[in-house]
DNA sequence: CACTTGACCTGTCCGC
DNA sequence: TGCGGACAGGTCAAGT
């Protein structure tokens, strides 16, 4: 499910929510979902919410802090102690059934409000650390897209490296580059214009500072449209993001394109469901 | 070593 | 309507 812009949004949710919270108890209903002994963090309280590439990380006043990954299905939402609902909406009344068959663990706080982690899939967890360690969990991560250590001569050094991949696999390995998924890479090369399919020596210095800004340009976007809720993804409201409505290619296949009018086409690149329009997207500038 | 495939799970959708 | 197979925002381990 979620890629740098979603879990970002839920980063600022939490953020904004449990900071300063202390954890009461937390009901673990699936064991692979919770890794560690949640004893450790009774009575800690939350300090601070990060993200590292689609990792968050939350720190506690303890040696023990929290790493969460979501991998496809995986969702936080949460709820105030009031139970009031959110608007009372009846499209919205499952967040009042929770915890339901999806939910993995509940985290309660100090101030009864509550944190479920809902994971259809069961890809997600939530694991124990130990806060010395953060560094070292992580440390396999590439850089943030969003900083200025990823730039068209980074991506064009590492992906030389790897002559035989495509460069969308490239985009979609954490340590080249931490936070890009499928939804993104496709987006990413089709404001490039680049052909998904197109190895590293295909490309002239001058695509991958398309692509670089490319990358840049459509992550602001969707973050500033809350993410992508193209099946299951919610913010800690339980709320859609918008973003689903601004690609141009992911999930458009047999569509028209917005810029040519070609049909989008959907081909299996190493393993993935891959979009592209066949016309914007020929060639390169070499 | 570098790259590919299958596995992890549950649910939905599409074709027959 | 039912059944089987393919597929799904991700990442590992095992296999070639």
């Amino acid at each position: 499910m979620p890629e740098l812009p979603e879990v970002e949004t839920i980063k600022n949710g939490l953020a904004k929510t449990i900071v300063g919270h202390k954890i009461k108890q937390i009901e673990v209903f699936s064991n692979k979902s919770f890794l560690g002994k949640k004893e450790r963090l009774l009575g800690s309280e939350i300090v601070l919410v990060e993200r590292r590439g689609k990792n968050l990380i939350v720190s506690t006043d303890r040696a023990n802090i929290l790493l969460i990954h979501l991998k496809m299905t995986g969702q936080l939402i949460y709820l105030r102690g009031d139970k009031r609902l959110a608007g009372g909406h009846p499209s919205r009344d499952w967040l009042a059934e929770l915890p339901n068959k999806h939910t993995r663990v509940m985290i309660s706080f100090s101030n009864n409000s509550r944190l479920f982690f809902n994971d259809l899939r069961k890809f997600g967890w939530i694991k124990i650390i130990k806060n010395k360690d953060k560094q070292s969990l992580l440390s396999g991560l590439g850089p943030e897209p969003l900083q200025k250590n990823f730039n068209d001569n980074y991506l064009f050094t590492v992906a030389n490296k790897y002559p035989k991949r495509t460069i969308k696999q490239l985009l979609l390995d954490q340590s080249i580059v931490a936070g890009i998924g499928n939804i993104y890479a496709d987006e990413a090369l089709f404001l490039a214009k680049i052909n998904p399919q197109s190895r590293p020596a295909d490309l002239a210095k001058k695509d991958y500072q398309n692509l670089v800004t490319s990358v840049k340009k459509v992550l602001r976007l969707s973050l500033l449209h809350g993410g992508t809720s193209d099946r299951d993804y919610l913010n800690i409201e339980g709320k859609k993001g918008g973003m689903q409505n601004y690609l141009h290619v992911y999930h458009r296949q047999d569509q028209d394109c917005l810029l040519c009018g070609e049909k989008i086409v959907k081909i299996k690149l190493a393993g993935r469901g891959t979009h592209y329009c066949p016309n914007c997207q020929k060639g390169t500038t070499k």
